[in-house]
DNA sequence: GTCTATAACTGGATAGAC
DNA sequence: GTCTATCCAGTTATAGAC
C-alpha cells in the first residue's frame, strides 16, 4: 500500500508540481482514503521527500559504481565520452526497459532541477555526492582545466539532461513528429558526443573553435 | 497599476510557479486588493498568460532581428558561433542589465520550459517560431545536418540555457563559491562555445570525437 | 490498518457599494 | 477604478470508530 501511494503521488507530482497535487487526488488515484496519506506519510511534504529519496538512493548507487567500473576498467587512457557516459547510463538504463516509474521519477527530478526556489537545495541534498564523482573524474582526463570550466559545463550538461528527462513533448511538436521526447536512446546517443565535445572545447581549448587556425 | 500587478505576480510566479502562488499573494504584494487582480485580468489563469505574453513579444522581435542582422552581416560565411550567439545575445543582455523583472521573467520560462503537463504546449505556442528561425540559420552553416540532429541539438542548448536563467544557486553550492548562479555574462562566455561544438560534432562528424583518427 | 466525520482554514471568484 | 463583504468549493490535517 505504501508503495502504490508512492507510486501515484511520484507520477502525479511529476505533471503538476507540489503544489499543483493534493494529497486526496493522490488518495484517490490509489483508491485509498485520504487519511491513510496521513497515516503513513505524516503531512504532505513529507510524502514528497519519501517520492523523492526512493529512487535517489538506488539511482545514485548505480551511478557512483559505473564510474568507478570505468575509471577502473580505463586505466590511464580515461576519456571524456566514457565519463559522460558512465554518468548518464544507469538513468537511460531505467528509461529506456520502459518502466514508467523511473520515467515519472526523471520527469520529477527534472522539474525540481529548475525550481528556483526550494529546487536548488533539494537538489544539493541528493545528487551532489554523485555529482562531485563526476567532476573528480573529468579531472583526470582534463587536468589542465579550471574548476570554473569544469563546473559550468557540468551545469549545462546537467540541463540538457534534465530537460530531455522532463518529456514536454516539445521536440515532438518542434520536429513535426522527426524527434520523440520519450525516445531516450535518440538522446544518449547525441548528448554524450555533444556535451563531451563542448567540454573538451571550454575545458580545454579554452572557448576557442576546433577549427581555428 | 496593472503593470505593478504583472512585476510582482512574475516575480511570485518565477519562484513557486501557477500552483504555488495565490491571487491574494499577488495583490498583497501590490498593495492592492484582491478584487483589483480579477478586474484587470478575469482569472489566474489569464494573469499568468498576460505574464508571458508581455516580454515574449519584446525579446522574440529582438532575437529574430539579431540573427537577421547575423545573417546580413556574414554573408557567406556563416558560423555555428555566430548563430548561437545571435540566439542568445538579446536575453544575455537583458540579464546582464541588472533588470530584475528581466531575470524574474527568465526564471518562469525556465520553469515552464520543464514542467511536463503544459509547459510544452505553452512554450510552443510562444517561442517556436524563433526556434525554426535559428535552426534555418544553422543549416545554412550546416547543410550536411540532417534535420534529427540539429532538433536534438537545439534540445540540448535550450536545456542548458533555460536551467542556466532559473538561477536556482545550485552551482554555487557545488562549486564551493567559485561559480556564481547570477553570473549570465559567465554563462554566455561558456555556453556560447560549448553548444557550438556540440552541434559541430553532433552534427558535422555524426558523433565521432574531433581527435578520432 | 482502514475509514467516517469534521475541524480549521484557504482558494478563486463575484456582487455591489462608493 | 477601487474596496467591502461574502459565497462556496476545496485544502491539510486530526480525532476517533471499527
Amino acid at each position: 500500500m505504501r508503495e502504490a501511494l508512492l507510486d501515484h503521488a511520484e507520477a502525479l507530482l511529476s505533471q503538476h508540481g507540489f503544489h499543483g497535487v493534493t494529497v486526496r487526488q493522490v488518495a484517490s488515484a490509489a483508491h485509498v482514503d485520504p487519511a491513510l496519506v496521513h497515516y503513513y506519510f505524516d503531512t504532505k511534504s513529507k510524502l514528497f521527500d519519501a517520492v523523492f529519496l526512493r529512487r535517489a538512493e538506488i539511482v545514485n548507487a548505480e551511478r557512483i559504481a559505473a564510474m568507478e567500473t570505468y575509471r577502473q576498467a580505463a586505466g590511464s587512457d580515461i576519456q571524456i565520452e566514457g565519463c559522460i557516459e558512465a554518468f548518464l547510463e544507469p538513468i537511460v538504463r531505467h528509461s529506456v526497459q520502459g518502466d514508467v516509474g523511473w520515467k515519472n521519477y526523471f520527469r520529477l527530478v527534472a522539474l525540481v532541477n529548475s525550481s528556483s526556489g526550494w529546487g536548488g537545495e533539494t537538489m544539493a541534498r541528493y545528487f551532489d555526492p554523485v555529482i562531485r564523482k563526476l567532476v573528480q573524474l573529468l579531472r583526470l582526463c582534463m587536468p589542465q582545466a579550471s574548476d570554473e570550466n569544469l563546473f559550468w559545463c557540468y551545469h549545462f550538461l546537467s540541463g540538457a539532461l534534465t530537460l530531455s528527462l522532463s518529456e514536454t513533448g516539445r521536440i515532438d511538436r518542434l520536429s513535426e513528429g522527426l524527434c520523440t521526447s520519450t525516445d531516450h536512446l535518440a538522446i544518449y546517443h547525441r548528448l554524450v558526443p555533444f556535451a563531451a565535445a563542448g567540454f573538451r572545447r571550454v575545458c580545454l581549448h579554452g572557448g576557442a573553435p576546433d577549427n581555428a587556425p
